[in-house]
DNA sequence: AATGCTATTATTAGCAT
DNA sequence: CATGCTAATAATAGCAT
């Protein structure tokens, strides 16, 4: 809709590309913005410009929500997909199996305990995401944050991380069949990991802490601040 | 665009923002990709339908990259902030852990590092969940599992479970001021929770692996089967 | 509910500033 | 590089099927 019909294609030259990057978004979020509207719906949208800048409709805390949402929805529908995604997963198995290195380290059980350990993970993880929603919901109101929630989180975070050491080791016996790590090194770091949770502080020393990380919300929404809506 | 100009704000009859949706939906996801394409960016949508059905595009694993670049960018925005932030942490910790202050409850500036953690545990694990359903959305496909993002993976989780001791020890202090827990047990450990991971898994073997990216594109896109682009 | 029609409005490509 | 203009294309509201 302008002077000529243009092709649907990367615009090769620069300039015109970034000119038409700058009409077009605006467009496009006043479109989300007017559906969202119209029909009282959520709508997220994400873009990162052609230099990388990020644009989003809604605001950082509402996408969050939608991309939460977004989350628990394909859970739920591959769960109706069941015969399909198994029919995937044989697939997956018996290319595996046909691996020889790889059968000798993980045999088909072993497969099936990652399935699994891959399945419960991701509904811990849910779990751990309600809990953190509820305090983040009011983390103003710190009096409803007290000791037994926060222990059952960290329960919940305890059981994601076990999760992850044994894809991890399990996917390291894949890769290096002869090595076949044993899931825990000793009697005592089992139990540290797999069942002390009354000292919060417990299994850390065992643990090192990746970098403290800085993040923090943001308050704005577009990098245009020439949109206004109609 | 219409027979007539169309006021944006909520339709009220159920039949027309029904219909409303399922039109503009398609223009939204239409203009979407149009952008994308001749501009050659990433942009992701996610919408509910009035009877909360999700749409999206593009595909689900694209999304899942998408999602995490934009989970990513607060966090390289803020890295110029880190060391400032990372004393204000520090300050804050440390009177926590030495102080008598703490006997007569938490003060404010200890509430606003709590949120401030509060915060930073909710984009912590945004990125968990997306490395999860990473993993989830073809967990069939065993090969792109590698030791490199199981890594990462843990790396996350454990930095959300730091976050929650934490949470936990900030709030056992204020519901118990007479215990006074330290968050340190030593100076070795402390250093380690500032900032040194070089060895963020003690107990796993410390062996670099070739990333091996290998993700792949899931046909579908929209739940709507009849759409076509043009 | 989905599809086709078309009068209308909305968006925008290319250009000028 | 952003803004304004305008011819031209694109999207769509309401209606009919």
């Amino acid at each position: 809709m302008g002077r000529v019909k243009l092709e649907i294609k990367r615009i090769e030259n620069s300039v015109s590309r970034h000119a038409t990057f700058a009409k077009r978004k605006i467009g496009l979020v006043k479109k989300a913005q007017e559906l969202a509207t119209l029909c009282d719906i959520d709508i997220a949208l994400i873009m990162f410009s052609p230099v990388d800048h990020l644009i989003h409709y809604p605001s950082d805390l509402k996408i969050q929500e939608i991309i939460m949402r977004y989350a628990n929805v394909p859970l739920a529908e591959r769960i109706k997909r069941k015969k399909e995604n198994l029919e995937q997963l044989n697939r997956g198995i018996r290319k595996l199996k046909g691996d020889n290195e790889i059968a000798r380290g993980m045999g088909f059980e072993d497969i099936e305990v990652l399935q699994k350990e891959l399945a419960r993970l991701q509904q811990e993880n849910q779990i751990l995401q309600n809990h953190l929603r509820l305090f983040q919901g009011d983390c103003a109101s710190l009096d409803s944050l007290n000791y037994e929630e926060l222990h059952q989180m960290e329960l919940h975070i305890q059981t994601v991380m076990e999760k992850a050491s044994l894809l991890k080791i399990l996917d390291y016996n894949k890769l290096h069949p002869d090595m076949n790590l044993s899931l825990f090194r000793d009697e005592q770091h089992q139990a540290l990991f797999m069942g002390d949770h009354l000292n919060p502080m417990s299994h850390e020393p065992q643990v090192g802490f990746p970098e403290v990380q800085n993040l923090q919300q943001e308050p704005h929404l577009f990098d245009s601040s020439d949109y206004t809506p109609t």
